[in-house]
DNA sequence: AAATATAATTATAACCATTTTAACTTGATA
DNA sequence: TATCAAGTTAAAATGGTTATAATTATATTT
């Protein structure tokens, strides 16, 4: 509970240093991004915040999530025509992603500067950022696999 | 041209070995993915073959994306709110995107085996697949960026 | 080659995440 | 207190993608 009131402080200080103002809406939004533990979607920010601020627009939340995400506060993982989730960072980490649920783990791996060293010379860019992400099954949906491959094989 | 054309047959003839009908539209799409050379999204097939197939539906575009897709021949590569593109590809490659105008250049970097291992051990996911992106900005903008550092000098 | 069944295509409407707009409110500053 | 910029709100617009239902093409069987 404080190592997260915490880091809502610290980052409360580096948007005030970046010239932010924080009003109330941000705050909450900041501090459900910490606590959450997880990688909200929009609207699940704004339905989780909609009992404090029931007026509350989702024009807010994106537009704050905007925000932070020029700070470098927050990183939005996009997938196509679904919704973006939004991932409060401070550590470079990566994701893998059940296929079958959409469950979303975090995980580290250093040394992935080199990738970048190369794509860079190869392709003549400057590089400032790369994203990776691992897809496959989540150790539930395995067990759920199994057990339907039992049942297929009572029935038959 | 005759490396296309293989290129295109050989998709056609797996795509038949998979049960999938060959349509003309399905032919042109296909075609258009391999000879295009570079990242399409559905509405550029669309309207590139728009005059061949005047009739031809957006509908259709994204369905036989869609069979495409699930054959293993092309692969989406999705951006949020942003259109998706379609990646026709043999070779496993990743992509280096340019965040000022939107470049997609592919490059080849082998032995990202060992992250799958690491998610898998670590998450006790069953890995599949994995995706990679390098942001950067690309030679034209660099210069561009340069150019404009110099102007702001001439004119201060 | 004709008949049949299945799959694909088309045109249109619906969907839904996100953004835009314009009016209004708040907060900081002079 | 007046003023200005920034933030918020509510509603409508946007735009990529998908669903629907009717029509047409394709493959298979007779």
């Amino acid at each position: 509970m404080s190592v997260d009131t915490d880091k809502v402080d610290k980052a409360i200080d580096m948007l005030k240093d970046s010239g932010v103002r924080i009003t109330p809406q941000r705050h909450a939004i900041l501090e459900y991004l910490v606590v959450c533990e997880s990688h909200p979607t929009a609207d699940e920010i704004y339905k989780a915040l909609e009992h404090k601020f029931p007026n509350m627009s989702v024009a807010t939340v994106y537009n704050n999530l905007r925000v932070f995400k020029k700070t470098g506060l927050v990183k939005e993982l996009t997938y196509g025509d679904a919704s973006s989730r939004f991932d409060f960072s401070n550590k470079q980490h990566y994701h893998i992603i059940c296929t079958h649920c959409g469950k979303i783990v975090d995980f580290f791996y250093p040394g992935l500067d080199e990738v970048e060293d190369l794509a860079a010379q190869v392709t003549g860019f400057t590089v400032n950022s790369h994203r990776l992400e691992v897809y496959g099954l989540c150790p539930e949906c395995q067990n759920k696999k199994a057990e339907n491959k039992e049942k297929m094989k009572v029935t038959e």
